[in-house]
RNA sequence: GCCGAUGUGGCGAAAUUGGUAGACGCACCAGACUCAAAAUCUGGCGUGGCUCACCCCACGUGCCGGUUCGACUCCGGCCAUCGGCACCA
């Protein structure tokens, strides 16, 4: 039996309860229906949900449900990328342990979200920071290596002094840490990096499969890797014999008008190509480079500086000497490290010339053209520019590199902004990178059987200025793996974007004990049929992840291109406007919200009013009305409990007017969801049809006397059916009420009807000359003719067309006649 | 500077293919029920005008222009907001 009201909370722990017990959700490997695989970004367990994570977990719920009603078999998998700064500082702030710490909160953030009525598979959990998946990340760093994609070397990095560790150059944003935003400084050191850029080409070409992803997205990863098409141009250096410093340019057209060569600070060279008499000079400005910040460093508002080298390149081109300059608007970790300059076509160039009093030479012109002004344009003519004057700019590009080819002084060359990726952090709560140094054998791997390295518990985490793993004193030392000598440790771990690299591809065998995943479930399930999650992760870790299912299929481990078919990134969770945040004080917790509406209202909410696209705002009036209408919704099961058929039986012809209206109301909300599930998951409009459809139930129940209560059970057990993916413990609580043994989680999807998912009648609109003239109510499907006449009969247009001549007449069938007179 | 997205009532928004702009909800207003309140139910709710009690007219989807019988939707040009990239040669 129902009771009269609706009480959330004893009915949620009820089915809570049940769905502990028997596991409703738990996915067969061998079953023969398609497969769907619906993922969220796993989180990250800080402690508490946060109303973000209520968002995203529910619609992937909702798309899991759907289309497991649908009759596929669904995986929706479920994890914690566990590894991170905040246990550590939780440890070195309370003195808790890491681990305790993590598996805690993964604990109550667990629970939480099985309140929320996930219909998640529990037993294939993954937690990144745990020996059984830790274990597989290191297997595939050592797979990795084998392959040559990681690899070891002393370069500039970005460092944040208040981690205390590296950072990927992905992880600073405008020059600052990602996690803490302190200012990043460069730092010379010896890292371990991933080749990324191996794969800068097929990272950007292969977008174009994504055709289910946004183009935000797309075009955010497309600028990150940053191609550009362009030639080496190579110059000898005029006063050291064999010495040759080739520069990069998207513009080799330009080359006649280069009448210096700039070379960053920390170009290699450097000491080579500065005069004694220059040396004092460019020592003292190299060390004002280095002491910059990044920030300041690449602000484009700076003035430029430089000093000359006292040293000189000869353009091949024109044979023209030029002085070489050293200057921090050249970056040394983009192209060369060096430049050509062109004053006259290129605006840095130009205010560096104007500043320094160096030559300017006009090399192309065309219609913008004004002496004495920067001319950058890319389409133009040639001039001063020997055999090429007179050639377009676009042209010349290929021809003057083909020239620089053939006389051994360039070539074509396409360059990428895209950085390897470094992935040492000196911390200690991450995956230990599994390589041993041994005086002989050099940089070793460790060998696989002796897989997971773990990470020591006789640490000391307040030591300041090294990572603590240092402080063990039995980690680091040990013997290599290949002579059995005396051999150290490496004791950096993995950046947790790696760990998260790969997490998708362990739910489809997240239990192997003998490999990190099997090949044929790896193929099975993947990819990911629907990936949901921040638009924070558009470049970092979709990126790495994109890249990671490239590496491991060339490492022979799985046979599929890209790891997410269909990406959909949600929006922000507002309040009062703003993002929701600890500091500004506007959170909602979700556990005041189960307690007081349940988690039905919660998920309700959370998918109505914006698409899921969209920033949402979350105000309290709309948890209220919400849950109002859960409670509107559960009264009707409730009143009518004993008069609803399960065998309901009618046939539709011999209905009234009233009971057919109703069935086919119900056969249009059963195609208007289902539709708009379909279409990009628009499930703000998904929750005003159940709105819609219960105010129709409402509007046909007001006259008790005339009821068939065989088309009032069809209607009402569609609903329930309709509603059940996202009201998932009401819709269970009133289906068992109702006397059925099974789940209504378990019925297939609502099946319609076409001809009977339309109106009766339909309302003609008469337009006369576009304008609305008037609006008829007549039957459905009539014919061109018909409506024409109708439309020419109806009073308030004959008034209009009485004294004027029909020009046309345009006929929309079932929606409007248009009358165009003169 | 380059690239992407967005722009519709007081607010969140809706509108397969160009065809009733504002569905559905929030807020608000009025009525019913009640001693009263809450809850619930019913109705109203873009702007302006009128010879106005519910009839009618004009205007209205960021701005300007175009295509069309007809434009929130298509085309051209702007503006604003948000986001990404950027001394990248």
């Amino acid at each position: 039996m129902l009771e009269k009201e609706y009480y959330p909370q004893q009915i949620e722990k009820k089915w809570f309860d049940i769905w502990e017990k028997t596991k409703p959700y738990k996915v067969d490997d061998n079953s023969p229906k398609p497969k769907y695989y619906a993922l969220s970004m796993f989180p990250y367990p800080s402690g508490k949900l946060h109303m973000g994570h209520v968002r995203n977990y529910t619609i992937t719920d909702v798309v899991a449900r759907f289309k497991k009603a649908q009759g596929f078999n669904v995986l929706h998998p479920m994890g914690w990328d566990s590894f991170g700064l905040p246990a550590e500082n939780a440890a070195i702030q309370h003195g808790a342990d890491p681990e305790t710490w993590t598996l805690d909160n993964i604990a109550y953030m667990k629970k939480q979200l099985k309140m929320l009525g996930l219909s998640v598979d529990w037993d294939r959990e993954v937690t990144t920071c745990l020996p059984d998946y830790y274990k597989w990340t290191q297997w595939l760093f050592v797979q990795l290596f084998k392959k040559g994609l990681a690899y070891k070397k002393t370069a500039p990095v970005n460092w944040c002094e208040k981690c205390h560790t590296v950072l990927a150059n992905e992880q600073v944003i405008d020059g600052k840490c990602w996690r803490c935003d302190s200012e990043v400084t460069k730092k010379n050191l010896s890292q371990w990096f991933l080749k990324i850029t191996d794969y800068s080409e097929e990272l950007l070409k292969d977008l174009d499969l994504l055709t289910g992803w946004g183009d935000n997205v797309k075009t955010m990863q497309s600028n990150w890797i940053g191609k550009s098409n362009g030639a080496i141009l190579k110059f000898k250096v005029k006063e050291i014999e064999g010495l040759e410093i080739p520069v990069f340019t998207t513009r080799p057209d330009t080359a006649y008008g280069i009448t210096y060569l700039v070379v960053a600070p920390e170009y290699k060279d450097i000491e080579k190509l500065t005069t004694p008499e220059n040396k004092e000079k460019v020592e003292e400005y190299r060390e004002n480079a280095k002491k910059l910040s990044e920030i300041e460093r690449l602000s484009t508002e700076r003035i430029k500086t430089g000093v000359p080298l006292g040293t000189h390149i000869i353009n091949p081109f024109t044979g023209r000497v030029c002085p070489i300059w050293v200057a921090d608007y050249a970056l040394v970790d983009y192209g060369t490290g060096a430049v050509m300059a062109v004053p006259y076509h290129d605006d840095r160039d130009f205010d560096f010339a104007r500043k320094y009093n160096l030559p300017m030479v006009q090399v192309i012109t065309g219609e913008n053209f004004k002496e004495g002004e920067c001319f950058t344009d890319k389409q133009g003519t040639l001039v001063n520019s020997g055999k090429f004057d007179g050639m377009q700019a676009d042209k010349a590009r290929d021809a003057i590199t083909k020239f620089a080819e053939e006389n051994g002084f360039g070539s074509f060359k396409t360059q990428y902004r895209l950085r390897d990726w470094l992935i040492s952090r000196q911390r200690y709560w991450g995956a230990p990178i599994p390589v041993v140094y041994c005086p002989k054998c050099g940089t070793v791997p460790v060998n696989e059987k002796d897989l997971p390295v773990m990470l020591p518990k006789d640490v000391d985490f307040s030591v300041q200025g090294k990572s603590p793993i240092e402080t063990s004193p039995t980690f680091k030392e040990t013997t290599c793996p290949i002579c059995g000598e005396k051999a150290t440790r490496e004791t950096d771990t993995m950046d947790t974007f790696v760990c998260s690299s790969w997490y998708y591809m362990r739910y489809s065998d997240a239990k192997n004990s003998e490999k990190c995943f099997d090949k044929d479930l790896v193929n099975k399930w993947l990819p990911v049929d629907q990936y949901i999650g921040g638009i924070e992760h558009a470049i970092l870790h979709l990126l790495y992840s994109r890249f990671f299912t490239k590496a491991l299929r060339d490492c022979g481990l799985l046979s599929f291109d890209e790891p997410f078919k269909n990406l959909l990134t949600q929006g922000m969770v507002l309040k009062d406007g703003s993002k929701m945040s600890k500091s500004k004080g506007n959170t909602v917790d979700p556990d005041d919200i189960y307690r007081n509406y349940g988690a039905d209202t919660a998920r309700l909410f959370i998918l109505s009013d914006s698409p899921p696209a969209r920033d949402f705002d979350w105000t309290d009036a709309g948890v209220e009305g919400c849950y109002k209408f859960i409670c509107r919704v559960y009264r009707l099961y409730s009143k009518y409990q004993n008069q609803i058929k399960k065998d309901y039986e009618f046939d539709f012809s011999s209905l009234s007017k009233k009971d057919s209206d109703l069935v086919r109301q119900t056969h249009i909300a059963i195609k208007k969801i289902t539709n708009d599930i379909e279409n990009e998951f628009q499930f703000n409009t998904v929750i005003s049809r159940y709105r819609e459809f219960t105010n129709s139930i409402y509007d046909y129940t007001k006259d008790e006397n005339s009821i068939n209560y065989d088309v009032l059970s069809f209607a009402l057990l569609t609903l329930l059916k309709l509603i059940s993916p996202v009201c998932v413990f009401m819709s269970e609580e009133i289906y068992s009420s109702l006397g059925f043994s099974d789940s209504i989680h378990d019925l297939p999807w609502c099946s319609y009807d076409n001809d009977l998912a339309k109106t009766a009648n339909i309302t003609l609109i008469v337009q006369v000359n576009g304008k609305i003239k008037d609006k008829l109510e007549v039957e459905s499907d009539l014919s061109n003719e018909e409506l024409e006449e109708l439309a020419k009969k109806a009073p308030k247009t004959s008034e209009f067309i009485m004294d004027k001549t029909i020009v046309k007449t345009i006929v929309v069938p079932n929606k409007l006649v248009n009358i165009v007179v003169k």
